[in-house]
DNA sequence: TCATACTAAGTGTATATGCACTTATTCATG
DNA sequence: CATGAATAAGTGCATATACACTTAGTATGA
């Protein structure tokens, strides 16, 4: 006989192509991306970008490690996606008060600006991949990436 | 009155945070490929490289462009990931034999030994995943990243 | 108080991702 | 067949991601 039964033959290759949770999440992640990036293009700022934004003008002025934490991110990630939204000056990254070690991030009011003009491109993108899934099931998709994220992340 | 209702408020972008389609979709994807990366350590090949060889593997001896197209990845992003794997002999790029632009990817017999070391790590990985949503929900999220990709995709 | 453990953040290195541009080959058409 | 269009792939640049390591403050306890 051969190997102890061939592993890694083709077919068995083939579906795992289909089935694994990390290859079609980090598939769809790029679809979804490149969708967005289409979208917000007129506005000059990127789909990550404007996440981000968003998610500190949402938490307010929030130190580097909550917003990581947040955002189930890396610190260091996180640090560095930072870098260019401050040099084009939509953010700003202040020393914390109380802890001297920390560093608090802000939006500035160019990045609230940059946020309205991004807002309504936004919105067309949603629609359009809302249009595309339906109402029901992107909502349920929602929450079923809410629970892989509880269930993959190790806090 | 302020602005036309003060474009971009608090619970507004808290709000997008929990709807926005590409940040659920990326944060999901983060902390998907954070477990299985923490789960395929042990073979010591990343998830990404992982997913590819298999990829590969499935898809036999396979031009660049038409793997680049079946992964929805940017075909000069999957000539950069070929690059570690080929460097650590897991797989190789060959000219094509009709088309002489054309170079073809192959996983060597170093890379199936490879991919039989990490199968039962992400079959773990797989298991975890599994169990934590359960089957349905699953195979469910995974028909929904599917349509993900139909819908967003730029063909 | 002072030494030690802990915590917040930054840096070096490597991989992942994609756009704009270029080069080399093939195809199609006059 | 020759020339221009189309196609396959690579490179330069920039952003995204995270691990290992370092540095600088903070807290704890003998």
């Amino acid at each position: 006989m051969k190997n102890k039964k061939s592993i890694c033959d083709l077919e068995q290759c083939q579906e795992i192509g289909q089935t694994c949770a990390v290859f079609n999440l980090r598939k769809a992640s790029r679809a979804i991306t490149q969708l967005y990036e289409e979208m917000l293009r007129p506005s000059g700022i990127l789909p990550t970008q404007f996440t981000l934004l968003v998610a500190v003008r949402g938490m307010g002025p929030i130190a580097i490690s909550k917003l990581a934490d947040q955002l189930v991110m890396d610190r260091t990630t996180l640090t560095r996606n930072l870098k260019p939204l401050e040099r084009d000056g939509l953010l700003r990254v202040i020393p914390g008060m109380q802890d001297q070690r920390s560093r608090e991030v802000k939006v500035t009011q160019k990045g609230i600006n940059q946020l309205g003009i991004a807002l309504p491109l936004w919105r067309d993108a949603q629609r359009k991949i809302r249009k595309a899934l339906g109402d029901s099931r992107l909502d349920r998709m929602l929450d079923d990436l809410s629970a892989v994220v509880e269930a993959a992340y190790i806090h």
